[in-house]
DNA sequence: TTAAAAAATGGAAACGTTTCCATTTGGAGT
DNA sequence: ACTCCAAATGGAAACGTTTCCATTTTTTAA
C-alpha cells in the first residue's frame, strides 16, 4: 500500500493551496475555471480520494449511525436492519452492526465502542429498556437514537410491534375459536423484555376474556429436544388445546414436535405463532400467527434517528393497529363450542389425546391461498 | 450535547501535559503514581473516553471491518455476517455493513466509501467476482480483504460453498435415486454468480451422469406466484421426476406451489433444495438439501482479513467436502429403477399427473429424526 | 490610466490523538 | 552538598480535513 494522496499531494500538483482543492472538490467556494481543470487533473492522476478520517475529526461527524440488535439470525431482526441499513444509505449514512447475542455485557460494551466511534446515531434493541447501562451512556450524551422492538419507559421514542396488545389479539383468537385452556411458550424470559410483554398481554387478555389462565411452558434453547418438553407439558395440562408460541420459528418446532407425539395440529391442538415470518406461508398447516412489520419499523426507527440529526419533523409511529395484525393459517382450527359458553370451562376432553377424536370441523378456509 | 471532554481537558484539570494523560491511560511510558491518581480522577469527574476519530487519524487505522452482501433477509447471508461479526468483534474490531440488493452500483458506491473511511479490511460478497469495480478498487489500493461466497478467480481467497462441485452431487443423489429427467429452478441469474455455478456443476454432472440434460426454469422474483410458473414448467416438461431448487426458500415454495397444484412431494416429484436452513428441518415433507455452513465461512474469512492485517497466519479454506454436504429429506423420494439402467431413458411416466399412481415406496427413513 | 470593487487564492488554525524529544524532577551514591 | 542517572513530564509536530481571513489578482467603472 504505497503512499495514499492526500490534499496536500493534490495542491502540490496542481500548484495550488489545499483550501482551493477543498474548495473545488466540495464546490464550496469561488475558483476558477483553470484552477478547476487542474485540481480535477490532479485528482485523476493521484486517484485522490478525501479520507473520511480527516473529515470527520474537523466537522465531528461521521456520516455512520451505530445499529446493536440482539441477532440477525432471527429473520425479524434481520428485516428490521435491512431496512433501517437501506435508510441510512439513501441518506448517506453508513451503519455499524452489533450483534449482542443478547448478552447486556456485550450491548454495553459496544455501545461504548460505538460512542467512541461518535456515530451520529444509535439505533438499538436493548435487552431490557427498563434497566440498560447502555443507554444511560447514550441519554448522557444525548446522542441522536431510537428504540427498536423494546418497549419504551415513558416519553421515550421507540419503534415496537405492541407485544402487549398483539398478545391480547391472539388471547381474543383463541376464545373466539373456543379455546380456553391455553399454554404459552416462549424461549427464556432473560433473554428479552419483549417476551415478557407478550406473556404479560396474553396472561391478561385471557383473564379479561374469563379463559383459563394459560400454562407456561419456557425452554432455554431453540434445539431440537422441544419434542422432550412438549411431551412433559402436554402431560402436566392435558386439558390445553392450544398453544401460543412466542416465535414463529417456536411454532414450527412445537408443530414439528407434535408430530412426532403424533399429535396432529390442528386437529389435537391449535397452534399460534408470533411475528409473520414468510415461511410461515410456504408450510403445511400454513401457520396462524401475529404478521409484524419489520422492516417497516426499522425504517421508520432510522427516520426519527435522521430527523433528529437534521431536525427535521420526526415521522409519527404508526398506530398499533398498523404495526401488526393477526394472519390466520391452518395451525389453528376452532374448537366445537361447548354447552356453557361464559362460564369457567369445567371438564374438558383431553384434547392433546390422539386415540380421542374430535369433532373434525373440515374448515381450513382461513388464508390458504 | 454539552462540550464533550477531550484528553486537553483531562490534561487541565488534572493539571498535566497530554502526553502524560495520553501515557497513563494507555499505559505507555511512564508516570508517577500520584500523576496516575490524578488523571484517572480527572477522567472519572468528566467521564472522559478517547474519540476514535482523533485516534484514527493519527494511527491511520480504524479497527473496523466493512462487509458487503447482497442482502441479510436471506439467512445464509445474515448467518455469514454474524459469524462474521462475532469473529470481528472478538479481536476489536467493529463492521459497517452494507447490503447491495444485488445492484452492482450500490456495490461500487459502498465499496467507495468503506475505503474513503478508511476500514482496515473489507469482507464481500460481490454479485460477479469476474467483474466487480468495487474489487478492483480494492485491489488497487491492497487493502487487506476477503472474498466470501463468491467463486474467486485465480489467485484469489474466497470462502465459497463450491457451488459447482455442490450441484454435481445433487445430480449424483438425483440419479442414484433413478431420478434422471430433472429441472433446475432459478431465481434469475443475473443476481449472482453463484446460482450460474449451481446451474453449471449440475448439467455437466448430469451429462456425466448420462441423464436427461436438466429443464431450466428462471423465475424473476420470489413472490408466490410461482404456482403458475411451475404449472407451465410441468406441462412444457411431462417427464420431469425431480426438480434442483437453487436455494431452500425456493425449494420450499415450490413444494406449496405442487401442493396447490394437487402434486404430491415427493410421490409425484422430488424436490432438492440448496443451502440447509433452519427451517428446512421443521416441515413436512422435511426438504432434502444441500447443507452449507455459511456462519462457518463468515468467521473463516474474517479471520483471513484479521491475519493479513496482523501479519499472522491465515486459516485454510476448509476441503469442499467440509463445506458443503448433502442432506437427506423426505421431499425426495427414490423412483422405481426403470427397466434400461445406463442409457438414455426414452418413455418415461408422467410423474406429475396425479391421477397417474407411481409405485409408492413408502421410504421415508431419511433424516426423518 | 487609475481607483475601487469583486473574485480568486493561500496561509494558518483547529479538530483529538500519539509520540518524539528535550527538559525537569527526584534519588542514589559519593 | 554535589554529581550523575534514571524516571517523569510537557511541548510540539504530525495525521487530513475545512474554514476563516488576509492577501493577491482580475474585472469593472470612472
Amino acid at each position: 500500500m504505497g503512499h495514499v494522496a492526500t490534499i496536500k499531494d493534490v495542491a502540490q500538483r496542481a500548484g495550488c493551496g489545499v483550501a482551493t482543492v477543498s474548495r473545488v472538490l466540495n464546490n464550496t467556494g469561488p475558483a476558477s475555471a483553470k484552477m478547476r481543470e487542474r485540481v480535477l487533473a490532479a485528482v485523476d492522476e493521484l486517484d485522490f480520494q478525501f479520507s473520511e478520517v480527516g473529515r470527520s475529526l474537523q466537522s465531528s461527524t461521521t456520516r455512520t449511525i451505530g445499529c446493536v440488535v440482539p441477532s440477525i439470525e432471527n429473520p425479524v431482526y434481520a428485516d428490521a436492519v435491512q431496512g433501517a441499513q437501506e435508510v441510512f444509505l439513501n441518506a448517506g449514512y453508513q451503519m455499524l452492526l452489533v450483534c449482542t447475542n443478547y448478552n447486556p455485557e456485550i450491548e454495553t460494551h459496544a455501545i461504548r465502542t460505538l460512542i467512541a466511534k461518535q456515530v451520529d446515531g444509535i439505533l438499538l434493541t436493548v435487552a431490557d429498556a427498563q434497566n440498560s447501562e447502555g443507554l444511560d451512556l447514550i441519554r448522557g450524551r444525548q446522542l441522536p437514537h431510537s428504540l427498536l422492538f423494546n418497549t419504551a419507559p415513558v416519553g421515550q421514542i421507540s419503534w415496537s410491534v405492541g407485544d402487549h396488545a398483539a398478545a391480547a389479539m391472539v388471547a381474543d383468537v383463541f376464545v373466539e375459536n373456543n379455546h380456553n385452556h391455553t399454554g404459552f411458550l416462549a424461549l427464556n424470559f432473560l433473554n428479552s423484555d419483549r417476551a415478557r410483554q407478550r406473556y404479560e398481554g396474553f396472561v391478561e387478555q385471557c383473564a379479561q376474556n374469563k379463559m383459563a389462565p394459560p400454562a407456561l411452558l419456557e425452554v432455554d434453547d431453540d434445539g431440537l429436544d422441544l419434542t422432550a418438553h412438549l411431551k412433559c407439558f402436554l402431560k402436566d395440562h392435558p386439558s390445553l388445546t392450544g398453544i401460543f408460541a412466542s416465535n414463529d420459528f417456536l411454532a414450527l418446532a412445537s408443530i414439528r414436535s407434535a408430530r412426532e407425539l403424533s399429535i396432529e395440529v390442528p386437529r389435537d391442538l391449535s397452534i399460534v405463532g408470533f411475528d409473520g415470518i414468510k415461511v410461515g406461508q410456504l408450510v403445511e398447516p400454513s401457520l396462524a400467527t401475529i404478521e409484524t412489520v419489520p422492516r417497516a419499523l426499522g425504517a421508520g426507527a432510522s427516520q426519527t434517528i435522521l430527523s433528529m440529526i437534521n431536525g427535521s419533523a420526526p415521522p409519527e409511529v404508526p398506530l398499533e393497529e398498523k404495526r401488526f395484525s393477526f394472519r390466520a393459517g391452518g395451525s389453528l382450527m376452532p374448537l366445537a363450542a361447548e354447552s356453557e359458553d361464559d362460564g369457567k370451562v369445567t371438564a374438558f376432553p383431553p384434547s392433546n389425546d390422539p386415540t380421542h377424536q374430535k369433532a373434525k370441523s373440515n374448515r381450513r378456509d382461513q388464508d390458504e391461498i
